[in-house]
DNA sequence: TGCTTATATGTCAGTTTTGACATATTATTA
DNA sequence: TAATAATATGTCAAAACTGACATATAAGCA
């Protein structure tokens, strides 16, 4: 995994594993964090074309703006579960759902 | 939605209300139910194609052969995030999880 | 500039999900 | 048939996730 990329990811919180083996994130593990990131993205994306805030998404799932707002960050507390609850919340059907995650994050 | 299906879910476990509002299962439950028993589906398609028992695979995943059987068989308690870790695991790419969640479950 | 709205970040108690365990049920094979 | 392996089901303490809240920072606009 690339410098940069590691960076990204450990400046959203995501603990890729002590400095000794910070090299050794697995092809699977990444594929993980990719693909949350990518429900991310789409969440982000989906509720400012419907030009929501995330106080108002936050009302609609019955969640809260703080909640949201890790959700977009691609916060490490977040389950998939909740990230893609919203996405169908925001209209998207399945394939919507599955397009994001086949979605490649860089 | 159908009683026939109705009734698989519930018997898996899965709680759609109570019985005065059993018919208001929303289209985004409906998806979200979905989509995880599709991925239990392909888990259980993918270990069982690698000849793998659930107790191998629960200690490949650090996990329990109880647990397992509950992914495969839909149980409400197991999450996306370990379905798709799960998956993963068993090397599926992210497109193949795409593959899975869109695919519809009956 | 100040004012307002939107988003970000940190914390925490309540809830949900977890692996582990015991044990039941169902194949499979001798 | 018995014995063994595989799978299913129920329970629980520990770990992870949750909405809510406070508060910080950023963006838009008068």
């Amino acid at each position: 995994m690339k410098q940069a990329k590691r960076k990204k990811l450990e400046s959203r919180g995501w603990k890729i594993g002590s400095t000794t083996d910070l090299l050794k994130l697995t092809a699977e593990e990444e594929a993980y964090i990719d693909l949350k990131l990518s429900l991310s993205e789409s969440l982000k994306n989906r509720r400012q074309d419907k030009n929501m805030s995330q106080s108002e998404l936050a009302r609609l799932i019955q969640s809260s703006q703080s909640r949201i707002a890790k959700m977009e960050a691609g916060d490490p507390s977040v389950s998939m579960d909740l990230l893609v609850k919203s996405l169908l919340a925001l209209g998207a059907s399945k394939k919507d759902v599955a397009k994001a995650i086949a979605a490649s994050s860089d």
